[in-house]
DNA sequence: TAGATTGTTAATCGATTAACAATC
DNA sequence: TAGATTGTTAATCGATTAACAATC
C-alpha cells in the first residue's frame, strides 16, 4: 500500500484507519459517533409527537440500545440531561444534529443511475437530513438524459464542473464494480472528500479523504454464518473430520492436501464451494 | 424492552446483542465474521486469475485490512496456511465459504418491491454466493402481478407457504417503515429466522432471531460528522459559546434554557436544526 | 541451510457495562 | 424532603497490533 494512502473501511466494523488517525473527533469515539444517528431518529419521533422530555431508559429503548451506553454517550456531548427529569426533546435534537453537521447543507452527487442509484435518489432520508442531491451522473450515454427522482442524469464529463460549482463533498458510488475505483479518483481529484461507496470495490483514497462501504453481500453473509450455526446445534455439522482435529493433526492433513498439487488443491472432502465462478457483479446492471 | 425479545443490531457498530450472547460462534469473534466475506471476495478475484498461493501481507492489501488482523482472523479457522509459503486460494476460498455456511444454498425473500426491492432483486451479488431469492413479495395491489428480476411480484398472503414450502430462513425487508415491524412480525411468525433490514426502523424480534440493519441516512450522517470537522479545522467552528464550556457553565445555560420553557425549549443560538420536521420517508416510495 | 512467512503471544487500546454519587 | 434520573467512575470485555518463535 502507497504511503500516504489509505484503504476505506467497510462500515459493519469499527474501521482500523478511524480507529488510528485521532479521528475520535473533538474526543468523540467512533462508535459514539455512529450511533448519534439511531438517537437522532428516535428523538425527531419523540418530536413530532410533541413529547417534551424523555429519561435515558426510554430514549434508550426506542433506539434500541441500553441506557447506560446512552448516557455514556451524550457525555461526550456534555452535559444536556436534566437529573432527575431526563433530557429535553427539542433541545437534544438540536444539539445532535449540529454535532453531526446537519444543520448545514450537504450537496452530494450520485454516480452510476441503475437500479441502486435510482432507489437512493429518490431516498426519502436524504433530502430531511440535510443532504441535497446535487446531481446524478452516469457514463452511460443511453442513461444521460434520463429523469430520475425528478433530475436529469447527466454526463460524468460534467462531474468535475458540478463538484466545483455545487461546493460538492460528498459523492455515492453506485457503480459496477469495475468502475468504482475510477469514478473514486475522480471524485476525489475533483475535491470531494467523502465517499459512501456500494460497489463492492476495496477503494484506495489519499489521506484526508473518508469512505464508508455499504455492502449487501457481506450483510447477507453474515446472517447466513448465523443461521448455519443454528441449524448446525440440531443436527450434526458436516465439517471433514480433519478440519476439526486438533492442531497437529490439521497440520498434517494440511501438508497433504498441499502435496496433492499446488493451483487446484481439491478441498478435502472433494465438495466445490458454490460462487466461486464468479465475482459479484455489478450492484446494479449498466 | 419485553423479556426474552431483542432489538436488532445496526451493521455500523459491533453489535450489542451478539456480544452479549456466546455468538462468538465456535469460539469465531463477531468480528472476525464480519471480515471473512471481504476475505473471500479478494480471494475469489485472484482465484479467477488463477493465482495458486497468496501471502497474509498480499491478500491483506487486497482486503483492505492489516496482514497481522487477518492472520490472526484465519488463526480463528484452522492452520490452513504453511509457513515460508502463504495460503492456497483455492483450498482457502473453500474453507471460508464453508465456514460461512455459503456452500449451501440460501433461499431468501425480498418484502417490498420498490425502487429498492428492485435494485436488491437485480443485485449480482445474491446469486453469486448462493442465495437465491425464493419470492418478490409486495401488500400493493398495483404491483403485485409485475415482474422484477425475471421474478412475478407476489402478494404478502402467499408470504406463509412461500417461507414453509421453500424452507426461506432469511427475509430481507424494504418495505417503508411503518410496515417494518409487521412485515418482520409475519416473517417471525412464519419460520424466518434471519432478517436483513433496510427500513429505518427499530425492529423487535425474538431472542434466536437475528436482524441486520442497512440505513443508507446513517451513513450519510456519519460522513457528514467528518466531514463537518474536516471543514471546522480550517475556519472557526460555530458552536455556542455557553455550550463548549466547562461543565459548571455549561450546567447553569442548561438549567437557563429548561426555565424559558419546558415543551418548546429555544436552542440557545436560536438556530433551528434542519431536517427535524418529518421523519425519514420510506425507504422507496410505495 | 537461508529466507520467507505463518500462527501465536502478550501488550495495548477502545468499547461496554454496572453501579452509584451527584443533584434536580 | 423524597424520588427520580443523570453523569461519571471503575471494572470488564473484546479487538487490534507488533513482535517473534516455529517451521516450511
Amino acid at each position: 500500500m502507497a504511503i500516504g494512502r489509505s484503504t476505506q473501511s467497510t462500515s459493519q466494523t469499527p474501521e482500523p484507519g478511524a480507529a488510528r488517525r485521532p479521528s475520535r473527533a473533538r474526543g468523540i469515539p467512533e462508535a459514539t459517533v455512529a450511533r448519534l444517528p439511531l438517537y437522532l431518529r428516535a428523538l425527531t419521533a419523540l418530536s413530532e409527537r410533541s413529547v417534551p422530555t424523555v429519561s435515558s431508559e426510554e430514549l434508550a429503548t426506542a433506539a434500541g440500545v441500553n441506557s447506560a451506553k446512552l448516557r455514556k454517550d451524550f457525555s461526550y456531548l456534555g452535559s444536556y440531561g436534566t437529573r432527575g427529569v431526563g433530557y429535553d426533546v427539542e433541545y437534544l435534537v438540536y444539539q445532535i444534529s449540529r454535532e453531526l453537521g446537519l444543520t448545514q447543507d450537504w450537496p452530494v452527487v450520485i454516480v452510476g443511475i441503475g437500479n441502486l442509484g435510482h432507489a437512493l435518489a429518490n431516498y426519502g432520508g436524504f433530502a430531511s437530513r440535510g443532504f441535497r442531491v446535487a446531481a446524478l451522473l452516469d457514463a452511460d450515454p443511453t442513461v444521460v438524459g434520463n429523469s430520475a427522482a425528478g433530475l436529469p442524469v447527466r454526463h460524468m464529463d460534467e462531474l468535475e464542473a458540478i463538484v466545483e460549482s455545487q461546493h460538492v463533498s460528498i459523492g455515492v458510488i453506485t457503480t459496477p464494480p469495475g468502475a468504482a475505483q475510477q469514478v473514486c479518483d475522480r471524485l476525489v481529484d475533483a475535491g470531494v472528500t467523502s465517499i459512501l461507496n456500494f460497489a463492492p470495490t476495496v477503494l484506495t483514497v489519499p489521506d484526508g479523504v473518508d469512505v464508508r462501504k455499504v455492502d449487501l453481500s457481506i450483510e447477507l453473509q453474515i446472517l447466513a454464518f448465523h443461521e448455519q450455526r443454528k441449524a448446525g446445534e440440531e443436527s450434526g455439522h458436516n465439517d471433514s473430520v480433519l478440519d476439526r482435529a486438533p492442531g497437529p493433526v490439521r497440520a498434517a492433513a494440511a501438508k497433504l492436501r498441499r502435496a496433492a498439487g499446488a493451483a487446484k488443491a481439491e478441498p478435502v472432502k472433494g465438495k466445490p464451494a458454490k460462487g466461486t465462478e464468479g465475482e459479484l457483479s455489478a450492484v446494479m446492471p449498466a
